[in-house]
RNA sequence: GGCGGUGUAGCUCAGUUGGUUAGAGCAUGCGGCUCAUAUCCGCAGCGUCCGGGGUUCAAGUCCCUGCACCGCCA
């Protein structure tokens, strides 16, 4: 077997901005990627967006745009994203390139040569307002959720795909190849659907519905739907058929995916390659979701701040290791911004941090900066931290292929609390006090300053920058994407090396005084999020009646509005999209009439407008009857 | 409705095939050190292991049942 390999995160499908859990994968993608790297392996990364299918071209009208220039624009976000994030993706491929384009209409023509797939009748739930089919299950009342209207029921002729043929062959496959699906509980899943029989999956969409998608190779008023588009960016992104890098690193794949795209991986995706003819990946890791805790977040003007935002307040590092250290692999997690600070505080600034500073410390005020040699023998001590080097280095080395990255950096961190311990019982400041423990002094430095440097190697996947910074005060030139586990992580280092002492690696958060613990205790997140009538009444809520409305110039969304509240106001509201200047004239509206005044598009406004948006339209909440202009709403 | 999972210290979680006084980290309290980012090291306390019943010499661990939460499927 070479040491090779090919790790992708899903392509992220475009309809929104990046997020959290797109970070978590992707982020967990880039820690295997720099650990097999650091192994010394060949790899390959590939992660891109899915830019195809019917809600690309809502999202994009909704936004005034064409699809093109939509998903222009939203896979630039993941693209600018990435390198923010300290991603080593190899390549970011998108379903709108050209060469994905041929390889999923050649794989579509060879599945069909081989008759796989078929044409055929498709019947259910169609939505005339959305303009697609609806499971029974999605109904709710038996009407759609969006237009809460009955679906009719409709017919429909597409392209399938013979997925129930090959369903016998993948329990065998699953079954045969224990870590194809893991962790287990998402193979047991996998397998749990597949005692029920498979239905052949629908594969197209009439152009008269969707264009925005790879036309059918066999028929040209269809196009390709979804998942036969976006999962065969995989291999398309390698070249396939005849690439050199199909050959180099397909057979060592591994997908990384969150559990909500899981059966479209462990059951269309494997049918699909077999059909096509070659072989399936060798494994799909499977994660779970992160819980966000609002209550635990802090607010910026009045907005919780959301995860990736604390990238920019508490750094890249820690936020990366918190992903990696907090959330166990298929798990789902709690995400929050006290927990990272706990991390932050006491992982690495306390720990990590304070023993790389005391250790460059003692050499710069002992030896001048100067590494010492080993000149004395070891002693038991130095001997349990020699042990504790290789027990963390072998736990790591099994650990991650696992997926079990909170169990590798727990054993970094042991090896980091072992060797703050040696220092406490070697204790350097006594040693140093006798001219005759030189040789003594001189080993337990070097021991130490060598553990950081294990240490340092070992991050390195997780926590690049700051490796890196460490490795350079210990005197190394290397990068830390060409550190190699056998080469670097070894518990030496070459005596004379000049080193200085550093800034510290994680300064220390200060976390804000806490008010009253037990109310704070007691009340539960669903109390949080009521107001009491008194905190509601603080708002002057009263019926006003527009006078003039002008159109605010360089502004598509905000007009100028004189209500009359019982005295005149000037209010700014964004709903110029929706309704023009002439209609809003006379119309009753509900202001708010306390507002903070500020300006908008340099015009002072003194309230706010109520209205209702559901995503798309805006609609202004107005009186049932006209009332006395002033009236209170309470 | 069917299948599966989870429920262990204030918090987040480990607990292998049932076996000595149930563990870790954080938080808390006390002690030690002073090289260090008021950091580090040591010690300590803390638990109706969701409730109830059963098997067993022995159950957090196995069986039955109830409750709560979560997931997959119909």
């Amino acid at each position: 077997m070479e040491k090779r390999c090919y790790i992708t995160t899903p392509i992220y499908y475009v309809n929104a901005a990046p997020h959290i859990g797109h970070a978590y994968t992707t982020i967990v993608a880039d820690v295997l990627n720099r650990f097999y790297k650091l192994m010394g392996y060949e790899t390959f990364f590939l992660t891109g967006t899915d830019e195809h299918g019917d809600k690309i071209v809502q999202a994009a009208a909704q936004e005034g745009m064409e699809p093109k220039e939509y998903v222009d624009r939203i896979s630039q976000l993941f693209r600018d994203l990435w390198p923010k994030l300290n991603i080593s993706n190899d390549y970011f491929i998108r379903t709108t390139d050209p060469e994905h384009k041929k390889v999923v209409q050649y794989i579509l023509q060879k599945v069909y040569d081989a008759g796989d797939i078929y044409f055929g009748n498709y019947k259910g739930y169609y939505c005339v307002g959305c303009e697609r089919f609806y499971t029974p299950r999605e109904l709710v009342d038996g009407k759609c959720p969006d237009h809460d209207t009955e679906p009719v029921i409709r017919e429909e002729e597409n392209y399938f795909f013979r997925m129930s043929k090959y369903q016998d062959w993948l329990i065998n496959y699953i079954e045969t190849h224990p870590d194809f699906i893991r962790p287990e509980r998402y193979k047991n899943e996998i397998l749990a659907f597949l005692r029920e029989p498979l239905e052949d999956l629908c594969i197209s969409r009439p152009k008269d519905r969707l264009n925005w998608g790879i036309t059918l190779p066999f028929d040209e008023n269809y196009v390709t739907y979804v998942w036969f588009d976006a999962l065969i960016n995989y291999v398309s992104a390698l070249g396939y058929p005849d690439g050199p890098l199909f050959s180099t690193f397909w057979p060592y794949a591994q997908h990384l995916i969150a559990k909500d795209i899981l059966k479209p991986h462990g059951i269309y995706w494997p049918t699909m390659i077999k059909a096509a003819g070659f072989e399936p990946y060798r494994h799909l890791n499977v994660h779970g979701y992160w819980k966000i805790e609002e209550g635990k977040m802090s607010k910026s003007r009045g907005t919780v701040v959301r995860p990736l935002d604390l990238v920019d307040i508490y750094g890249l590092d820690a936020f990366r290791y918190f992903l990696l250290r907090e959330m166990v692999f298929g798990l789902d997690a709690n995400f929050s911004e006290d927990a990272l600070v706990q991390r932050l505080n006491s992982d690495l600034a306390n720990d990590l941090g304070n023993l790389f500073s005391r250790s460059l410390a003692m050499v710069v005020k002992y030896f001048k900066g100067n590494i010492p040699p080993r000149s004395d023998s070891f002693d038991e001590k130095d001997n349990a931290l020699s042990q504790q080097v290789e027990t963390t280095k072998e736990t790591y080395r099994t650990e991650i292929p696992q997926l079990r990255f909170h169990k590798a950096l727990a054993s970094v961190w042991e090896l980091i609390n072992h060797t703050n311990k040696y220092i406490d019982q070697t204790a350097p400041w006594v040693l140093a006090k006798d001219p005759k423990k030189k040789a003594r002094l001189e080993t337990v430095l070097h021991n130490v300053l060598a553990a950081n440097k294990v240490v340092a190697v070992l991050i390195a996947p997780f926590m690049p920058d700051t490796a890196g910074k460490m490795m350079e005060k210990l005197g190394y030139s290397k990068e830390p994407l060409e550190l190699r586990l056998d080469d670097d992580a070894t518990w030496e280092l070459t005596p004379g090396t000049q080193v200085t002492k550093a800034k510290a690696l994680f300064p220390r958060v200060e976390v804000k005084k806490e008010k009253p613990k037990k109310e704070v205790a007691e009340k539960t997140v669903e109390e949080k999020d009521y107001i009491t009538i008194d905190e509601f009444s603080k708002i002057d809520l009263r019926v006003g009646l527009i006078k003039e409305a002008e159109n605010i110039p360089g502004s598509k969304k905000l007009v100028k509005l004189k209500v009359d509240v019982g005295e005149e106001r000037t209010v700014v509201a964004g709903i110029a999209k929706n309704y023009s200047a002439d209609e809003l004239v006379g119309r009753q509206v509900i202001l708010v009439c306390n507002l903070k005044p500020v300006k908008l598009m340099n015009v002072k406004s003194e309230g706010m407008i109520l209205a209702a948006h559901d995503g798309g339209d805006l609609a202004l909440v107005v009186p049932d009857r006209k009332l006395k202009v002033g009236a209170k709403v309470s």
